[in-house]
DNA sequence: TGTACATCAGTGAACGCGCGTTCACTGATGTAC
DNA sequence: TGTACATCAGTGAACGCGCGTTCACTGATGTAC
């Protein structure tokens, strides 16, 4: 019979790793990284138990790979976003933590196995400071408002540091740990409109 | 010999698990608690391995006993205040930052090891949204202050949640996470005012 | 006060469970001639 | 095109490590008479 797929080995191989890292970010997600064991993840990706050392050597570097495939899209995407503000506005910022909500979404099972990995793993724990840098990045432009127009009540990285917090831990809140209080629903425009305001006034606060 | 202390044991077993207990926060507080392992409590304690378990069934009991001592502290606490504002002014929110900030501190171990263990096990998960609950309702007089005064564009109790989330992660980052970027030190004074005034005017935002 | 026995905190070596990891094997794909 | 062999993805039973947990034992404290 006539080869349909000149390279049957090489896709097998790279669906299966790609069925591996779908079963581990579903799996990640519904019971947690912690509780997840490597038969876990394989039997989610209908694979036997060995086959998952073919591609990685242990479940840390399944997430490192979930990690780096994370840290390079959200890389591209801030070169996509070039434009800045000079002062603060509603529709800016609303754009702003807007992203961030849904990026927050899409990447749920890393943003959680990661930031669950760091509490007992160094390795992760960098990992997960240097996600946040890249988050922390996204601000700089509004930090630079604050910083050219501090009343000087407050350190400009700290307030930004501050903010960064509410966005990190709300979207933790309302999407992985069943809102507040637990079981509560919440539409993305409420959401997204309530961390918009608080931020946009709450940094205001803080300049002239 | 006459009995210097006439109830030798007793005191002796309360010594014993009160050394346990102290060593397990000073591990949880070094390693994280899913690093440490039931020896290095009780090497720490000076104490054998069995002698554990004359006191509690498991690390996760511990944890629960933990987990009670600091509610209990939390509940008497809460009624010591019962001062509540009608407008919101900066010292009396300054007031309510500058308490959980060092509440924050001085059970750093029981915050960090709580939160670390509702990733992984369902009965940590609900008591970490239990003191978070009690947390909410020290936010309280400001929700109802937002209730009374609202704008509409804003729920007050989601306002509420992203103020919580504010604190929380803020605190949690600078006391447990290293500061931002990791190594950086803040002066607890600066902590509160970065806090008071983004929670001041950001909730200001939402009222008329 | 003294003796004999009971109780209890504490010990640490040994046991055993759970799960990560290995490895001999299978069957399919790819290559050489 | 056919045959013989090589390579590789995938399998799953078995192995073994690490750590939680047990338990027979020790020595001190407490009690009975």
């Amino acid at each position: 019979m006539e080869m349909i797929n000149p390279r049957q080995r090489q896709s097998r191989s790279l669906a299966t790793e790609a069925a591996l890292k779908a079963a581990a970010r579903s799996v990640f997600a519904a019971k947690g990284y912690f509780n997840t064991k490597i038969t876990d993840i394989t039997s989610e990706a209908g694979r036997s138990a060995g086959s998952f050392y073919t591609y990685f050597p242990s479940k840390e570097a399944l997430l490192e790979a979930l990690a780096r495939d994370f840290l390079e899209d959200l890389e591209t995407r801030q070169q996509r976003t070039p434009e800045h503000a000079q002062e603060l506005s509603y529709d800016h910022l609303r754009a702003h933590v807007a992203q961030y909500w849904h990026s927050y979404r899409e990447h749920l099972p890393e943003m959680v196995a990661i930031f669950q990995a760091s509490m007992a793993d160094q390795v992760f724990f960098a990992r997960w400071r240097q996600l946040r840098d890249v988050e922390f990045d996204e601000l700089r432009e509004f930090t630079a408002i604050l910083e050219r127009r501090s009343t000087g009540t407050a350190d400009p990285r700290v307030m930004a540091s501050a903010a960064l917090s509410t966005l990190e831990f709300f979207c933790y809140i309302w999407q992985a740990a069943g809102g507040d209080p637990p079981g509560t629903r919440l539409p993305d425009d409420q959401a997204i409109d309530t961390l918009t305001t608080l931020l946009l006034h709450g940094m205001a606060g803080a300049i002239t």
